[in-house]
DNA sequence: CGGACGTGTGAGAATGGTTCTCATGACCAC
DNA sequence: GTGGTCATGAGAACCATTCTCACACGTCCG
C-alpha cells in the first residue's frame, strides 16, 4: 500500500565501478577481493562503500550472493531470473543452470509437510578442469607431503 | 597409505553432553544457543569447547551444518545417509528429505561442463505450520506497523 | 547555472561469531 | 595407580562485516 518506495539509487563513480568490475569477472568474488582489485586499477573505493554498493545490487537483484563454506560472501553479476551455480572450488569460475523439476520438488515437498513462503537453495560445486589439470601437476612436483 | 588415521576421540563429560542435547533438540542450533542451554541446565561446558565438539561431530559425519543467511552456523544430529534439509526460518524446526533426481541432475550437468569432484547443496527454507499461525496472531494485535 | 537538500562516501571504531593460546585438568592404556 | 596425551576453558586474537559521523557530491528545482 501507499508509496512505491523507492528510495532513488544515486549514480556516482564507486557504484559504476563497482558493477563495471563485476562485469568483467566471470566468477564469484569476496567483497574484499573486489575491494583490492579496484585499488590495484586505481580505481579506489572505500571497503564500507564496497560492502554498500554490493548490498544495494543485491537488493536490485543485478547481482547474486553465496556462501563460502568458511563464512563469506561472494557476490558474481548474475541475469535476473532464477537459476543455480555451478562453481568451481578453486578459482569461482561458474556456470548458471537450471533445473525447472528441483523446483517444482521443492514446492511439493514442503506443501506436505506444511510450510509456507518455501524458499530454496541449490548449489553445486566442484573443480573446472583448468583447475584439476593445475592441481595434478603440483602434485606431481614437491609436494608429496 | 599408511595408518588409518584415527586420532583416538576421548570420551568426555562435555563432549558427551553436547551430543546429548542435540539428540533432545529437533531443529538446527546455533553453537551459541547450545552452549546457552548447556548452561541453563547445569552441564557447563566452556564455549570453546563447545565448537570443538561440534567440530568432531561435524567430522564424524553424526552432525550436519548449515549456514543461516547472516553467516552462523547452525548444527543439527542427522542421519549418517545423504539427505537434504526442509528448515522452518522461525523455529529451526527441520525434516530430513531425499531427492534422488537431483542427484543425477548434479552429476550431469557438472559432467557436462567438465566439473570434478562435485559436491552439491540443496536447502528448502519455508515457514512451518505453527509459526505461521503464531505470526498471523502477531499482525492481528498491535503489530499494523 | 547555483545553491539546498539529502544521499553517498570513507577512515576508523565497533561488533560479533569463531578460533587460538597456553596453563591446567582429566582419560585411559599399560 | 601412573604417565603420557589429549581435552578443557578463560581470555585474547582474528577477521569479515557493519556502524559512526563529519564531509563530499549527485540531483533537483528555481
Ligand atoms: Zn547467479
Ligand atoms: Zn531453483
Ligand atoms: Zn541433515
Ligand atoms: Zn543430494
Amino acid at each position: 500500500m501507499s508509496a512505491p518506495e523507492v528510495p532513488a539509487r544515486r549514480q556516482t563513480r564507486q557504484r559504476t565501478a563497482v558493477l563495471a568490475l563485476l562485469d568483467e569477472l566471470d566468477g564469484f568474488r569476496t567483497a574484499q577481493e573486489l575491494h583490492a582489485l579496484l585499488r590495484e586499477r586505481g580505481d579506489a573505493v572505500g571497503l564500507a562503500t564496497v560492502y554498500r554498493a554490493l548490498q544495494a545490487l543485491v537488493d536490485d537483484g543485478l547481482v547474486d550472493v553465496l556462501r563460502s563454506e568458511v563464512g563469506e560472501a561472494a557476490y558474481r553479476r548474475c541475469s535476473p531470473v532464477h537459476h543455480h551455480h555451478l562453481v568451481c572450488r578453486s578459482c569461482g569460475r561458474t556456470v548458471e543452470v537450471a533445473d525447472p523439476p528441483v523446483e517444482r520438488w521443492a514446492a511439493r515437498v514442503a506443501a506436505e509437510h506444511g510450510f509456507a513462503d518455501v524458499q530454496h537453495q541449490l548449489e553445486v560445486f566442484g573443480t573446472c578442469r583448468p583447475c584439476a589439470a593445475a592441481q595434478r601437476e603440483d602434485r606431481l612436483s614437491g609436494r608429496g607431503r
